[in-house]
DNA sequence: AGGGGGGCCTGTTCGC
DNA sequence: TGCGAACAGGCCCCCC
């Protein structure tokens, strides 16, 4: 499940491959992968533009072509690598496009990954909050933002349009570290509490960054190794174990129709 | 405004 | 043992 480290690990690892080049093709076995453009928009409006930036904003891939944007978003099993030629027998490649004399392509078993292309990037910024790494997500703006939403935390957390990147392994990771329950209602959430979890949020996240940019070291042949692989996880998935922290048993329940992992005993409900 | 549920998908795990 | 059911989840959309 690709959050904000993993792709941010995706987005460098095809950048390199990809700046300054001109994809001379698409190819799709799976069609829904084009979200909002067909075959014949990017043949008119992105085949044979030069790649000008490659990026990450929340979860999304995006490739700057100058007058348009070709965004990528993993979804679940989403994989997006470079190769010099195509596996035929790989049974779920979504699409592939050429480029020089390589290629980009999408593997995704469950096929919720999508392809967009955006005339630039104010429409994501539109839909998408804030940064968690970058500066402006300070402690001022975390506390003042919970305390006026009346939210369960962990769907707050989860909300891409409160704060961006953050997925189901990482909001859980975040919140043990801040000791908050995660039916916590934010609003009620004492500061330091909250000052807590700012620093969880912004600690597991930068720490899987530099985990997976050290532990692999070249995502563009072998992706499959991106995900939980390098992460040192406290909570979850670790039902039934004892908390790495106060020896309480770790309960996993539903919150917002997520699989959510915490400890009863030092994550209290009440702040 | 916020929460719940369904849909999209397929490989894996679970239960009878 | 073998089969179908349930589960996994990021995001969107609809409903209350």
């Amino acid at each position: 499940m690709p959050e904000l480290p993993e792709v941010e690990t995706v987005t460098q690892s095809v950048k390199k491959h990809l700046m300054g080049k001109q994809f001379r093709s698409l190819d799709v076995n799976w069609q829904k992968t084009l979200h909002n453009f067909t075959i014949s928009d990017f043949d008119s409006s992105i085949k044979n533009k030069v790649i000008k930036n490659v990026y990450r904003r929340a979860k999304y891939i995006l490739l700057d072509l100058g007058e348009v944007l070709m965004g990528i978003h993993l979804r679940m099993t989403g994989k997006l690598y470079v190769v010099d030629s195509i596996d035929r027998s790989k049974k779920h490649i979504s699409l592939y496009l050429a480029f020089g004399d390589k290629y980009l392509v999408f593997e995704d078993t469950r096929k919720f990954g999508r392809f967009y292309m955006f005339d630039g990037i104010d429409y994501l910024n539109s839909k998408l909050g804030i940064e968690p790494l970058t500066k402006d997500f300070s402690k001022n703006w975390i506390l003042e933002n919970t305390k006026k939403r009346n939210r369960q935390i962990k769907s707050l957390l989860l909300d891409q349009s409160f704060v961006c990147g953050i997925g189901n392994i990482y909001a859980d990771e975040a919140l043990w570290y801040a000791r908050i329950h995660p039916l916590s209602i934010s609003s009620q959430i004492s500061g330091k509490k909250i000052l807590k979890l700012h620093e969880g949020i912004v600690k597991v996240l930068s720490e899987s960054i530099k985990k997976g940019g050290t532990t692999i070291r070249d995502y563009t042949y072998d992706f499959a190794y991106v995900g939980n692989y390098a992460l040192n996880l406290n909570v979850f998935g670790k039902q039934g174990e004892n908390c790495p922290r106060c020896e309480g048993l770790i309960f996993k329940t539903k919150v917002a129709q997520r699989g959510t992992h915490y400890c009863p005993k030092c994550q209290v409900k009440i702040s």
